[in-house]
DNA sequence: ACGCCCTTTGTGACAATGTCACCGACAGCC
DNA sequence: GGCTGTCGGTGACATTGTCACAAAGGGCGT
């Protein structure tokens, strides 16, 4: 698995508003630190200054599944149902690079919307980008195929060079499949020449031919 | 990216399709009315009264899959990033049943947001739904087998009497599966009893089995 | 009754994907 | 050099998706 030692983290759990342990304000996150998990209570709101935030869903088997990336400007909204009505949530939520953030406290929050305009367009804008993703991730995983799913990810993953670095179990989690489905998929693109392999990373060789199949509806 | 750029929302259809203007204010709706499509553009937002809006995704290839209901008292947030920031959505909402809705035009309903407390909150809970229905359909279709979704999709379609009204082809939709692996699914459940099988509609015979279907891991 | 016509359902055959297991390749480290 | 852990390739098999076709039900007009 992975190799961070779980943290524990901030094992909050106590009265309402008694000891947080989890502080407010502005603070730095270190990369691959666990910001939130499942059952875990919420302290506030997390808008993310720098880095990104991956937020994954893990099945009692042991599959993982990324849902979406929060992006520096964006209100993170995973503890939006724990924190507006109570609901539980069950997704896990990791710093993918080391991070600035700064935690709102649910009531404060509440004034802040009524009051403050732009943060209302902030707080709106994370939840449109949400939707998105999340509509994006259902269709991708129900309805289409492993070879479209995959080009799409290496395509969204690859820099500028078109390099992607990335082990074929991230990949894998990245479209909601297995590890071994990767690499055979991956051999098939490196036989069409498409792409070439190598540990820990990848190199695209043909982007438009991954942006048609990242198009196709067969 | 898309940032506040062109938020050219508003005007309703004229051209292409025009027959379903939409007015705002309060209005009835008949069983199976389209509410609105991919690509069209957003005229409000919708609060259901009574009646439940169905929403789903189609793929190229004629594949669906339902996303969440709307219910009374609720939201529609599917125009929600058309109205706000002007991005695209794909999804179809469908009258499941005849419905009485009322449409806010999206000046007003800014103005409202930083207004009523009520509608804030109701507005709140509606994107905390969303988010739960969403991150359940991954978890669904991306980390569990037929036999648990299909459980678990029976279950939630019964009625008192443990009664579904529904096509093989409308589970396979609630699923996001096909229709001919929900037949031998339900095949085999009704061979162990567990259902009894007609057209159109499923009377379940032992809820307590579905239901420990529908928390196994395998 | 009859003959249509359309929807729904059952099922076989096959393709695509998921699961499991095992082994070798690679990299870091002593 | 030999460890040790991660990473990747691959065979074998289970599950699920796709396609095709036929049978059964149900409405409807004659």
């Amino acid at each position: 698995m992975n190799a961070h030692a779980p943290p524990h983290c901030p094992a909050p759990v106590s009265g309402a508003g008694a000891n947080k342990r989890q502080r407010m304000g502005k603070q730095a996150i270190a990369h691959g630190q666990v910001l939130f998990r499942p059952e875990q209570e919420c302290s506030g709101f997390v808008i993310v200054h720098s880095g990104t935030i991956k937020v994954s869903l893990t099945s009692e088997n042991g599959r993982e599944i990324v849902l979406y990336r929060v992006r520096p400007g964006e209100i993170c909204l995973q503890t939006f149902g724990c924190l507006v009505q109570g609901t539980s949530y069950s997704a896990e939520g990791v710093a993918e690079t080391d991070l600035q953030i700064e935690v709102i406290p649910a009531a404060q929050f509440q004034d802040r919307v009524a009051s403050d305009a732009a943060f209302r367009a902030q707080l709106f804008s994370a939840v449109a980008a949400r939707f998105a993703d999340l509509e994006r991730l259902v269709e991708d995983v129900a309805l289409s195929s492993v070879a479209e799913r995959l080009a799409r990810a290496l395509l969204r993953l690859a820099d500028e060079q078109g390099m992607v670095t990335a082990t074929h179990e991230a990949l894998a989690t990245e479209i909601g499949s297995a590890r071994a489905v990767v690499s055979r998929q991956l051999g098939d693109f490196q036989r069409a020449g498409v792409i070439e392999v190598a540990r820990g990373h990848i190199q695209l060789r043909n982007r438009p031919y991954l942006a048609s199949l990242s198009h196709a509806s067969a």
